[in-house]
DNA sequence: CTGAAAGCGCTAACAC
DNA sequence: GTGTTAGCGCTTTCAG
């Protein structure tokens, strides 16, 4: 029933032009100075009927919606599914909405969904960009709309980002390791060739290289099926029973890593010290407790809207801003030299 | 660029009308007798121009939109993140997209984002509702548009649901704990006066009541900040030193439950046996494993999909179906008998 | 087979 | 101060 009320409706209801009735919802009556008793009126009227203007409509014709797409990686891992809750948050404060999908990395799946964005005249973007989509997010840009970018960003793209220092947080990581006595280092993480990935790899060969180790990387190609990420895990660490610690580089393939020790029977950090890369309730929870580089989520949530809002503002003379924050080692037992695991013990 | 050519454009740079070009763009071409040579040709130039039509002016026009609305509780906890991501591959695949929100189990909020999904003319809906909504769903449901919901129910209203079979859950889940030999067993769970918690509550006393066993149930507010439910929690088992068994009624109270656990340094399950709703990655791999209750998320995720798929097929003469699945009981030493962890030790 | 024209609900010049 | 009117881009009846 209400949704057949239009503007037309109410303002014939009342002997006045839809026009006007316009203004006053839009909060222009003082500026068209429309009585104020005409005003009352009006807005009773709405009130008492429950009209809610269309904004489908609406977006037609003004090319605005307060609606803001969020486009992240897989919406089930917990690091994307916090940040997009605590962007929602914000964003619905400021009274923008926000609609998400995930990607899946999928260049065209991506595609597909900007175009859907697009033409739901959505307002602007927060974008954890797959690869191959430089292209179309240039166009995005080229054609005025307000993209933010987090997680990863495309180096041949002049956008606003928000990403943490993942070189330094890998390097950070690996040199506590080394620090603690731990040689044979390896990094386990999935193969990938965003800027994300390719930061912490280089944190960590360059941690090592100082040190005048030797890197061993193992790269696994991401598969949603975590069977397929368990197998190869386990391959290469029975392989290589001579490590003495590894470094995850994400929450996921920290997660699998993890089953595979416990698996194996591996003793940590006595067999294998960990360390993996976002700190969730698993590193915090496991015996002995894994040492984890733990990303800001709330401040790279803060961050990316408020960088949106500022450049959804009329006035966006403003450069592009490229925001990097730094991450938290949080050190636990599992990383930690077994000579001290043992004097604590 | 791409943004501004329109139906129209195409239509003259061919010299036809637009008419025909939406008829031969909607797959109406045949119907409507159009020349097999001039089908080739619009759709030649539409590929040409990168021409997409205007989803928006479609939707103000025919009211479709292809989009579905998905309403979670919080898709920062991964059972709703999950399920959110199945639903979406699922949808995507038969050309729907999935817009998806937080309803923040907030009255206020959730008819908002329902106003803002109607008057996106979302073509379906997928609830996991709040109290206090009975009436907007209803309206919902009576103005035709399909709505199927899940994780609870509305006892009030009559629609189409996928639900688990909780009651039988958490009594298949006590008696097993009784069985094991425990007696002193506690019920601890969100406050809240939903269906999927009432019966959660209910499976648990009747097992208590069958085994002449008395209930220890405390219900704790929700908060956002996990502090706040840590530290009644603390207090509450600290309270009562002699519980040897307790029940979490879901996955982020069964996580708070281990943090305080651990922290308390109780042994599990010497001190205190441990079976939690939920079953995550948290669960198996915390020492000991903890025995839990698995969901069967994908069985969720397409029953929902697919019964949203029926209601929007055109001939949609069927009555509402209320679906009821069952859960699994993960036994692990969490919750074996004493006896029996020294045994296999 | 194809085109003219109405209209979805709203906004914003432009007139009165 | 208020009303008229022309679209936003598309679909669809109804005439040719």
């Amino acid at each position: 029933m209400n949704k057949k009320i239009s503007i037309v409706d109410i303002a014939n209801a009342l002997n006045i032009s839809k026009t006007t009735v316009s203004f006053i919802l839009n909060g222009r009556a003082q500026e068209k100075r429309i009585s104020e008793e005409l005003v009352k009126r009006v807005l009773k009227l709405v009130k008492e009927v429950g009209y809610k203007p269309n904004s489908l409509a609406k977006s037609l014709r003004t090319g605005k919606s307060n609606i803001i797409g969020l486009m992240v990686e897989d919406i089930s891992n917990p690091f994307f599914a916090n940040i997009a809750r605590l962007i929602e948050d914000r964003a619905y404060e400021k009274g923008y909405r926000i609609i998400y999908c995930s990607t899946d990395n999928d260049t065209e799946k991506t595609q597909d969904l900007l175009t859907m964005f697009q033409d739901r005249h959505v307002d602007g973007y927060i974008i954890a960009p797959p690869k191959n989509i430089e292209d179309d997010v240039a166009a995005l840009i080229k054609s005025g709309l307000p993209v933010v970018m987090f997680d990863r960003y495309l180096p041949n793209v002049d956008t606003d980002y928000v990403v943490v220092d993942n070189q330094f947080s890998t390097y950070n990581a690996t040199r506590h390791l080394i620090e603690q006595g731990y040689s044979k280092i390896a990094f386990i993480t999935f193969a990938s060739e965003q800027t994300q990935m390719l930061d912490r790899v280089e944190g960590y060969k360059n941690a090592l290289k100082e040190a005048r180790l030797k890197p061993y990387l193992r790269e696994i190609d991401f598969n949603r099926n975590e069977e397929l990420i368990i197998e190869p895990l386990t391959a290469y660490l029975k392989r290589n029973p001579d490590f003495d610690a590894v470094l995850f580089g994400t929450d996921h393939i920290g997660t699998c890593g993890l089953k595979v020790i416990k698996h194996l029977g591996l003793q940590v950090p006595a067999d294998l010290a960990v360390v993996s890369f976002d700190d969730y309730d698993v590193f915090k929870l496991y015996s002995p407790p894994v040492t984890a580089i733990a990303q800001p989520i709330e401040a790279i949530a803060d961050n990316v809207i408020s960088l949106l809002l500022k450049k959804l503002d009329a006035n966006h003379t403003q450069t592009t801003q490229k925001i990097t924050l730094s991450t938290t080692l949080n050190t636990r037992d599992s990383s930690r030299s077994m000579l001290k695991v043992a004097i604590t013990k």
